[in-house]
DNA sequence: TTGGCAATCTGTAACGTTTCAGTATATTGA
DNA sequence: TCAATATACTGAAACGTTACAGATTGCCAA
């Protein structure tokens, strides 16, 4: 039995769904007709034009996504590729709001797909792809070389980057500027007389592991600071590694005195390692920390902070997408944000 | 011109998305028998129905969406109602988490639909509703008396709440047991000597709030402990808001000696604005706390914790709405998750 | 032999949309 | 006056799927 149960033949009163069908009829007009003088089309005079879009707005007329996605292979979706282990909590929440706060008002939706550690991060950008799931896709932890970027690129799917790729290649993406926030955090830190720095690195492998290692170098050596490696810590991993890592580091006598650390979680996990080795922050040590909420402060005032905001970067990301959707160059779709000022605690 | 620009009228070897039509016609069957082969049907011979499939996943045949959402009615979405401005950062990505957990090996996809403050919380329903957008919802923040409940249930699209409803209409929930956790909140805290105790309440109007206050009201006269009163404060406050009235009132003479807290973001004000006051954590005062990541321990060492897992949420949102998409019967899809022992610091 | 029936398979129509190739009417140019 | 042309509209087909109502074949009972 069809999922339709009234007599659909002639109109009835029925409170189905209106359609184009149903316009048509309402207008007395044809179903081509109605769909054209919808979009404006300029075959269609300005009247009949006029009155189609009066009925179809009383009677909540919208169009259906189905029948659009079949007969057009326009989705509406844009999907935000997400990693289920690595991705930062508010990561996640603030992209997904910066998101749907620009796609709001657009047709769109916004389908969140997620892949593990077990998997490739090529599969879930293959699936998009192959079943034409989406008409635009987000992806993160952006990789210098990055295989789902070119697979994107020669398939010609419009997609964004959160964080910048390094294969001479050219798509849209938002980036922060992590070479400035490292460069500045070891400035600010030389500053407050701290001249032997540790770095608690994102991610081996990802693009802004560079920015930020470079960032950090450069600083070092124009400042004339120098570096205590700690290369064993990246903020990927648990609490409890970068806990005791730390706290093995801060138990040594060349130990560092100032951190520069590129994510709140890991920094919560040195400062717990600073102190299980007996030393107290602002005294001993100073880190300096990106965070992306408000939170640091409260933890230890002493923290020094630079705020990172992820809601803009997902409101960046789907500009980016959209336009290269509508038709935008992706070379005009790239944006790059400036870290704050260091923050001292204030108050 | 449309999209497909392959000569399509006698299946060239084109290497387009293979469909029933091209499984049909290497086969040497015909489209219905493909697709009745592709479901199990009974009608179709075992050798048949083997062959096709054999052929379906050798080409990686994958049923188009928007063919069988218009044929059917089926959307293979369900969706994940958020409000943009209330919602914990550890619960948009831990939910999102587990919900993709479940429906990771089913065909369903998951979208997300916000709404702000400025909606009304209906509206991303109604929309979903009226425009079958998705086979089923899954909504948070939670009321008593809930006209988004009341609204679906009406329409009889599937969902299930985040909380439980007190309508006296039966659906899908999950929900965390909030009076048992304020209960042996109070109790653990009478249990180290405090007696006079405040409670940091859900927001005010959600089922959560009363499950809350009960749970502690009904401990405090069970141990003999007295509430001092803080109704100024919930958790959906901006930290500094909550800040200030925790340091107000710790400066009362009459301050209490213990707290409740419904959620770790509070908590962290909370604490802030006690030592705003001139006192100490542990010593002046004990704070236990709802936490949904394991990071309250790492911010203050004194602070006792409860656990509480949004991503064992999702999960079961996620598999009481394919639940009733399936056709269990709602009254089976609820359950009820218990706090863990209120945790003091380990080491 | 014939009729009936079960077992398999198939063509057609429909879901709602857009595109293509028109048609009908009014308007213009010579 | 007649044809050419612009304007405003229209029906049919197609996207990929499933439901309905057959169609074909073989087999068995009468």
């Amino acid at each position: 039995m069809d999922r339709q149960r009234t007599d659909r033949n002639e109109e009835a009163s029925a409170q189905e769904r209106p359609t184009l069908k149903t316009l048509a009829f309402m207008t007395g007009l044809g179903v081509t007709t109605v769909s054209r003088a919808l979009k404006d089309a300029p075959e269609i005079g300005a009247e009949t034009r006029r009155r189609v879009q009066l009925v179809a707005k009383q009677i909540g007329y919208r169009p259906n996504r189905a029948g659009v996605r079949l007969r057009t292979g326009k989705t509406n979706v844009i999907s935000l590729v997400l990693n289920t282990e690595h991705e930062l909590m508010s990561f996640v929440s603030d992209i997904i709001y910066g998101v749907t706060e620009v796609i709001a008002d657009t047709p769109y939706h916004l389908i969140v797909t997620p892949y593990s550690r077990s998997q490739d991060p090529l599969d879930p950008v293959r699936y998009l792809v192959e079943t034409g799931s989406a008409d635009g896709v987000i992806i993160s932890r952006t990789q210098p070389n990055d295989p789902r970027a070119r697979y994107m690129l020669e398939r010609g799917i419009p997609f964004a980057t959160h964080g910048r790729t390094d294969m001479g290649l050219v798509h849209p993406y938002h980036d922060f500027d992590n070479y400035a926030f490292a460069n500045e955090a070891v400035r600010y830190l030389a500053g407050r007389g701290r001249s032997r720095l540790a770095l608690v690195t994102p991610p081996v492998g990802l693009t802004y592991y560079g920015h930020t290692v470079n960032g950090f170098v450069d600083a070092l050596s124009e400042v004339g600071a120098s570096e205590v490696p700690f290369n064993t810590v990246s903020i990927d991993q648990s609490i409890e590694q970068i806990r005791m890592r730390t706290a093995q580091l801060m138990r040594r006598k060349d130990r560092p005195d100032g951190f520069v650390s590129s994510a709140a979680a890991a920094t919560l996990a040195i400062v717990a390692g600073i102190e299980d080795a007996g030393l107290k922050l602002g005294r001993d040590v100073d880190v300096v920390s990106k965070q992306s909420s408000e939170l640091l402060h409260l933890f230890r005032r002493e923290l020094l902070v630079v705020n990172e905001s992820f809601r803009l970067a997902g409101s960046e990301l789907a500009r980016a997408v959209l336009g290269w959707i509508g038709g935008a160059a992706p070379g005009s779709l790239q944006t790059l944000s400036k870290p704050s000022e260091v923050l001292p605690y204030r108050g």
